[in-house]
DNA sequence: ACAGGGTATGTTAACGATAACATAAACAGG
DNA sequence: CCTGTTTATGTTATCGTTAACATACCCTGT
């Protein structure tokens, strides 16, 4: 801390180890032909001066930055942090890091985010959801590299696309709901479509309660998205005070699928016995809770690590057109629904 | 996609406004001297040749990268997600980027990382805890930028440190259910020093206990940590088969302690009219849980957002020597307890 | 009218690595 | 023994931006 001289650079390093700065450049590659005498010293004499390598030169000069940059809504979230792991698992052997940043569900931060993260010239950007402000859209459009849309199905992609249809998966959990001769059914989302997957999730319940010819209109707006636990115990509230004869509750997620069985619970509703009620997202709390929440499995891992080695094949030329991925998301039946 | 003729650099975009790249420079960051109207037609004519600004270059000229390393144990943890955002919140609005990396609760995965972000030039650099491999200790100590240390109040810290004693938080907890007349307290944790702050909360157990002349050895060692809830409803599982005289469980985090409370609903065990179950951490699940759940902020949020501020009080040079700032973790009493 | 000071722009060289090319030495095969 | 190939290293120029310095012009006050 004394000395704060400026930091050694590969030249100083060469100069230590007698050879050039290419070998010295060259012996911090492992691919490359360096004698392993000569690597040796140079890797001696780098220690002794305590030399750090500068990617941010090598980043210039080889226009190659091993950053893989990647929005995601909430850093708060695991399934999406399921999502960040499957890409980090597939992406770290090949040497290449990802650039982590949270829209907190925001389309304007997420334009700002998409800005920031291009300068650094990342090898690929992966985004979740299929909805952006048109300047984000257009300069995704114009970025000469691989595009990922995750956790969704957009109709007019961007680029590549890995994901599934919020609204077919909540579809496919009304159609059981209806198989086993449940009418009165209710959803509990947000009330904006901030996150447009939850918005995508609400229209997928009322398209298919529709189809059946059901009662659509039993929705419960319970703040601002993503919904907490609390906001579906406090939604949950509303609706055994307004429709005390609802049979059945899909939530937008786990956790305000959980927060409303807690409210079940401290108001003596029975569930399964007198409400069921299913979440979203096969979350931790879904399978250990008492009793075990029906929800549905998007695989958020395997999002991730299908769409790394999407981008690891576009980056070797084994993938030539643009991907389209569906993921087909599990329903889970638990003891919460009957 | 046609056309994938080389990115247009400042160059292009000085020629076609017809003014110096320089210039152009200068119109790009918004503190500098430049008329409106120059500035106008240089952002007309990076518009239209869709020029977008290459960090990678700026960073390697100006030596400076606006990035702040940061690595977390998980991204999977609301705690830490906490206090990500913490940081964000305030290095955003300067212009600070973080780098983020999740070391798995493993100390050589945090040297990989630490090596990783070293080479990349940030700013400065956040890790969680006081504990490091030898080598990783030995990169933070020569590397010429602000380190802080977080999560934790490490004896020997590397430089700058915000965080708590986790073993005195655990030992105010002890403190609290012993004033309250309980002496058969058992302590259900992970099964090796992986997480270090959950073995210092196992050591703090131990030393309240001893304190006391209790019997400090109702130990419950459920898996590798972080314990999942369904690895403290395991614990609890074992805990009730083994010690069932229990009056009172410390879990190492809500989470394992959630899991443990509906081992206790499952098996018919009245919480908290048999036995109490406390955890650490203030998740949202320990406040909505029925019973509510005894648990421990440890403020995660203000430990980023002091991190941040200090950080930017040291690039500022408003801050000197190093830094050690002590959260107080508030014990929250809640129905699990009495 | 002229020194003094700000404002808007330009010129030059450099940040630290490496791609591309060049070369010397070692080696192999007929 | 000589040509052809491989292996290990060196030389030169460059990636795209900006720090540092230079300059031209326009004020303003006396």
């Amino acid at each position: 801390m004394i000395t704060a001289r400026k930091s050694p650079t590969m030249a100083d390093v060469a100069r230590l180890a007698g050879v050039s700065p290419m070998t010295v450049s060259r012996a911090f590659k492992t691919d490359s032909s360096v004698s392993e005498a000569t690597r040796g010293s140079i890797l001696r004499a780098a220690d002794e001066l305590g030399y750090v390598f500068d990617s941010t030169a090598s980043n210039l000069r080889s226009q190659k930055t091993d950053f893989i940059a990647v929005t995601i809504p909430s850093i708060n979230n695991a399934n999406f942090a399921e999502t960040v792991r499957g890409l980090t698992e597939v992406l770290k052997p090949r040497g290449l890091q990802i650039l982590l940043g949270y829209t907190d569900y925001d389309m304007s931060e997420e334009e700002r985010l998409i800005e920031q993260f291009l300068r650094r010239r990342p090898e690929a950007i992966v985004v979740t959801g299929g909805r952006h402000t048109p300047r984000a859209r257009r300069m995704l459009e114009k970025a000469a590299i691989p595009v990922v849309e995750t956790w969704d199905l957009p109709e007019d992609p961007i680029g590549h696309v890995i994901g599934f249809s919020n609204a077919a998966a909540v579809h496919g959990m009304v159609d059981h709901f209806v198989a086993r001769g449940l009418t009165r059914i209710a959803f509990i989302g947000g009330d904006t479509s901030r996150d447009t997957r939850g918005a995508d999730r609400r229209t997928g319940f009322i398209a298919a309660m529709q189809v059946y010819g059901l009662d659509a209109t039993r929705l419960i707006a319970a703040g601002s998205p993503p919904i907490s636990m609390r906001e579906g115990a406090k939604a949950m509230g509303r609706l055994l005070d307004t429709l005390p004869d609802t049979q059945a509750v899909i939530c937008v997620s786990d956790l305000s699928a959980f927060g409303a069985l807690t409210e079940c619970q401290r108001r003596g509703v029975d569930v399964p016995g007198r409400l069921w009620i299913a979440g979203f997202g096969d979350y931790e709390i879904a399978e250990i809770a008492v009793p075990a929440l029906t929800t549905i499995n998007p695989f958020p891992r395997a999002i991730g690590e299908r769409t790394a080695e999407l981008i690891l094949d576009v980056m070797d030329g084994q993938q030539n057109g643009l991907a389209r991925i569906a993921i087909s998301p599990e329903l889970l039946i638990r003891q919460s629904t009957g």
